[in-house]
RNA sequence: GCAGAGGUGGCGGAGCGGUCAAACGCACCUGACUGUAAAUCAGGCGCCUUCGGGCUACACAGGUUCAAAUCCUGUCCUCUGCA
């Protein structure tokens, strides 16, 4: 699932997107919290409707956002055992994120799977607070999971996750996931160490997510949110079953000029060295997306040196392709 | 022809006696990016180096000074205004 943080995959349209063979995509309920606003997707017909999107749209619950800018300083607010509450950058409005809101806005923005609030921490946390995000994750996904029974969501055939918690600690992790699982729900998602899904030496954290992946229960999905490289995902996947990814990576690197391509040696390519000014080549040979059937390295190259945003499109458009083609080679079970 | 302004690294452009291998920007070279504050960010960018430092540089040629990109003289060139 390619993230559309405020209801587009960035430099694409939803034509486009479809195109590179997405069906599955992720939007972010804080980032559409603070604007345009759930009551006015709601009024204009669900955030899918607004893209013209038919796929599966995952909202993600703004867990993550409040952890990155809250802790990090760059918002104003604070994160309580009700929640969190936090200024908007924009307007300057309060703004309350707790476990039953995150859920009515998810049901405003008329995603078909929702994510409980979970706390979320800094990757260094002591066991002691570990236990607390644990505590806190834990008592929010019950109350969000009570609001999406509530809210009848279940019978509109909404899909609810969880986040499952424990930083460092599998001992936490197994905690965390067996208390989730007597609450229930339709996907238990790995939720990175300190938001991020990998150590600082860029590694999936093996032991946490493996025991995640043990304990789920039949039939309902492992999610593991921002994993990540095509290794780490192929990994996750082969070796311990998580079947449902997001990542900004292919995104992201593909607007800052770094390309997928199976026939480089270390399987990417900087489409911005010079190396490439010239090259006529498709970016990926037997690549079947808009970028490669159309057009060479070389002008890819050009566009994204002189900033155009063509450039990123069709770069966008070529790192999805290839992140489609691997979950499909990783067959039904992704 | 006369008057004025000016010539600085690949480019634009600071500096106007020492702390200048020379701000800043662009370009260029590397790298990062993992539930997207990201069309972003970090590092490098005269030559050599045993990483202490050494060498050559601010149009060109001289000069003043302990010391010059900075002051003086001449030469060449550019721009602007007036004829």
């Amino acid at each position: 699932m390619p993230d559309a943080t405020r209801g587009a995959v960035r430099a694409l349209t939803t034509a486009q997107l479809k195109a590179t063979g997405t069906d599955h995509i992720v939007v972010n309920t804080l980032h559409l919290l603070l604007s345009p606003g759930p009551e006015r997707v709601a009024e204009l017909g669900g955030i899918k409707k607004l893209m013209n999107y038919e796929g599966t749209a995952l909202s993600d619950s703004g867990g993550y956002q409040v952890f990155s800018l809250l802790h990090s300083k760059k918002w104003q607010g604070k994160i309580t055992k009700f929640g969190a509450v936090f200024k908007s950058p924009k307007d300057g409005r309060k703004h309350e994120l707790t476990p039953e809101k995150s859920i009515e806005v998810q049901m405003m923005l008329d995603t078909d799977v929702m994510v409980v609030l979970d706390d979320c921490r800094d990757s260094n946390v002591s066991k002691k607070e570990a236990e607390i995000a644990v505590e806190w994750t834990l008592d929010w996904a019950d109350k969000a999971k009570r609001h999406f029974l509530k809210l009848g969501l279940d019978k509109k055939g909404k899909l609810l996750s969880c986040v499952v918690q424990g930083a460092r600690f599998p001992e936490l992790r197994e905690f965390c996931m067996k208390e989730l699982i007597k609450i229930g729900f339709d996907g238990y998602n790995y939720g990175g160490v300190g938001g991020y899904v990998v150590d600082n030496k860029g590694e999936l954290a093996l032991p946490e997510m493996k025991v995640i992946a043990e304990m789920v229960p039949k039939g309902k999905f492992l999610y593991a949110m921002g994993v990540g490289r095509p290794q780490d995902i192929e990994f996750a996947n082969r070796e311990m079953g998580w079947n449902v990814f997001d990542t900004v990576i292919p995104t992201r690197n593909a607007r800052h000029g770094t390309l997928y391509c199976a026939t480089e040696p270390d399987g990417i390519l900087r489409i911005t060295r010079s190396r490439f000014a010239k090259d006529l080549l498709p970016i990926e040979k037997g690549c079947d997306c808009e970028a490669c059937v159309n057009y060479s390295r070389a002008y890819i190259h050009h566009l994204l040196r002189n900033g155009e945003m063509t450039g990123m499109t069709l770069a966008t458009i070529h790192n999805l392709r290839f992140y489609q083609r691997l979950m499909t080679s990783l067959g039904g079970n992704s």
